[in-house]
DNA sequence: ATGAAAGCGCTAACAG
DNA sequence: CTGTTAGCGCTTTCAT
């Protein structure tokens, strides 16, 4: 039990190579100007001493903190998420950066992160994901000396560079397909139970969805929409359980009411693909024949999806993570981009859980 | 456009307060021993002047990083990686620490972080996860002066704390469920395509489902093993491509070696869930009848084994993730630990891919 | 090519 | 309860 060993600072290396405390941060930044025996005989010093920078020191001398945040809405912990945060994980390292995750629960959490970024150097960029932001916010973050790099946010305003899927067009994609297999009755399914009070991005694809189906010639009777629990103002403070009880629950939940329906919509898309294949299952389950009867649809091209084949649109969040984190680094070493705001592409992956409605068969009512 | 702006300090706060700086941290910080009309104008002016601490700053100054490393092998995202660091962050992160994530691909890069480690206090904790340590990393570890605390790592030696599943005896479980089945060959899948060249403690599992094997009276013809494909030594640099089509190519492989064995198996245990959904797709496929004629286990509880009612081994990682954080805190806090080391139980979920070998009934050769 | 010195922004004794 | 005084460990002009 050795007493609290005092770690062994850059002065004991210095003291050690018989140096100059800026020769030793030199020669072990690799800086040019340094004697390559000066710096050999640093190098062994620091070796012997088994001496490492402390970040923080060189972080406060130096003003770069070398660390970026990334805000992420919920949790880490889902497909795109997570998926997300690997890409931009990927390129950032790399380069010598922490990257340090914000889960944000509430709209407060967010305000609250956001208040505490001026004035003070804590990260040298935020990449923000998903979020919506109200005007005043996106006003402010204009104000920010460091980067600010959006992936999938509504709008680019306040941002200096933003990554992001065109949702609207992928939706399009979808109701143009739903239309030419035939259905005449279209359903978009929202994920029932959201992690946590939070609105996202991910609403906005309802709303394309909405407008699609205006455009390819959907009257209101024949498009049924189902809403997340939460945008019904449900204020079940139960329904976040982590038990998948509450989910399962929500899933037949839906599935009842598209059962129920009125009009019996035959072309169904879902929110994301996780959703999707759960009320795939319970579909089939109540005896629905997809795709012979019924198309389903999912988003996201998550691997859950691959099991049962089914149809989604896929994007590649690693991809965006990755594009966002290029782009923060250009920013953070004031390279010129030659395109600060980009858009990836989606795709329609066909597999089996779409299909053609044969013309004049119809579900018995 | 405004010149660079310099931030604002503690300092100015001060002097807009009209107090000492030791004041303002005292007043900000929330400690006691402050007058509450000097807090209130400390605060006020903090308010004013937008200012927030710089953590740098205030990590330096104190010696608490406010910090703790996250070591995950290969991926932030796989399903067991992704879940204990949400769990970890959870707890950690309502306390005020940033959670940072260090992936390791390779050997050298554990190696290496462990290197920086001395000496510099970078980080308050680091918490590990699925490493196997040398003999000698694990003596090192008990030279460091920081909480180091390990989750599924295969030996308590070096870490102040560990939480763990018991691989072996859930692998017991399972080979005595595949026994009491009435399934007399029975092989083990280990997950084909690893991301990296590293060895993580998923690799008791095999080790685990052997010993429980030749206790419940197996010999070596009635069981087989497949190990992933970098056990083989196979040097493909190609397979570790984000394509699926590795994957796929891996799986349908693995598939003809069960179905082309010479004895061969009916109740076989994949590695995790999400391999053994695709190999329950692929042998499906290729005609065998799941549950009636063979009999398939998962492991770890993901939800893409809900979509097929995949029998498995529930583990929970976010629970884990939990308590080593609470475990790390309490390290860092200088709390005695009634247990550091704990096991975490494991549950056998039996679904719907197991069942009763009927006795006399064999599958064609 | 190297050293001396002045901070970076804050915390933590120690006085008062 | 509040102010003064030293640093924390490193980077960075500016000399030499």
């Amino acid at each position: 039990m050795p007493g609290q060993q005092t770690r062994t600072t850059i002065a004991d290396v210095a003291k050690e190579a018989g140096v100059s405390v800026s020769t030793v941060s030199r020669a072990l930044r690799g800086l040019d100007k340094v004697n390559p025996d000066t710096r050999a005989r640093v190098e062994a010093a620091a070796e012997k001493l088994r001496f490492t920078f402390s970040k923080t020191a060189s972080s406060l001398a130096s003003g770069k903190a070398m660390r970026v945040a990334v805000l992420l809405p919920n949790e880490i912990n889902s497909w795109f998420n997570a998926n997300t945060f690997e890409g931009v994980y990927e390129v950032l390292s790399r380069e010598g950066y922490d990257v340090v995750p914000y889960v944000m629960w509430e709209e407060d959490d967010l305000a609250r992160f956001l208040r505490t970024l001026p004035g003070t150097q804590n990260f040298d960029a935020v990449i923000v994901v998903s979020f919506i932001l109200d005007r005043a916010q996106r006003a402010f973050l204009d104000t920010l000396t460091i980067p600010m790099v959006g992936i999938n946010v509504p709008s680019t305003e306040g941002f200096d560079a933003t990554v992001r899927i065109d949702d609207e067009a992928a939706m399009h994609g979808v109701v143009r397909l739903l239309r030419s297999l035939g259905h005449e009755a279209i359903a978009y399914v929202e994920q029932p139970v959201q992690p946590s009070p939070f609105t996202c991005s991910d609403s906005v694809r309802m709303d394309g969805f909405l407008d699609a189906a205006a455009r390819e010639g959907y009257d209101e009777e024949h498009i049924l929409t189902i809403p997340s629990l939460s945008r019904l103002g449900s204020e079940d403070e139960e329904e976040a359980q982590e038990s998948v009880g509450g989910e399962a629950a929500a899933i037949s939940g839906i599935a009842a009411q598209l059962v129920g329906a009125i009009c019996r919509p035959t072309g169904i898309c879902v929110e994301n693909d996780r959703c999707a294949v759960l009320l795939l299952k319970e579909l089939r389950r109540l005896g629905w024949r997809i795709p012979e009867e019924v198309s389903l649809v999912g988003f996201d091209g998550d691997s859950v999806g691959d099991v049962v084949d089914l149809t989604t649109v896929r994007q590649n969040p690693l991809q965006l993570g990755r594009a966002a984190a290029g782009k923060t680094l250009a920013l953070m070493r004031d390279e010129p981009l030659d395109e600060p705001h980009t858009v990836a592409p989606t795709s329609l992956l066909m597999r089996a859980t779409t299909s053609r409605l044969s013309s004049g068969r119809t579900l018995a009512a």
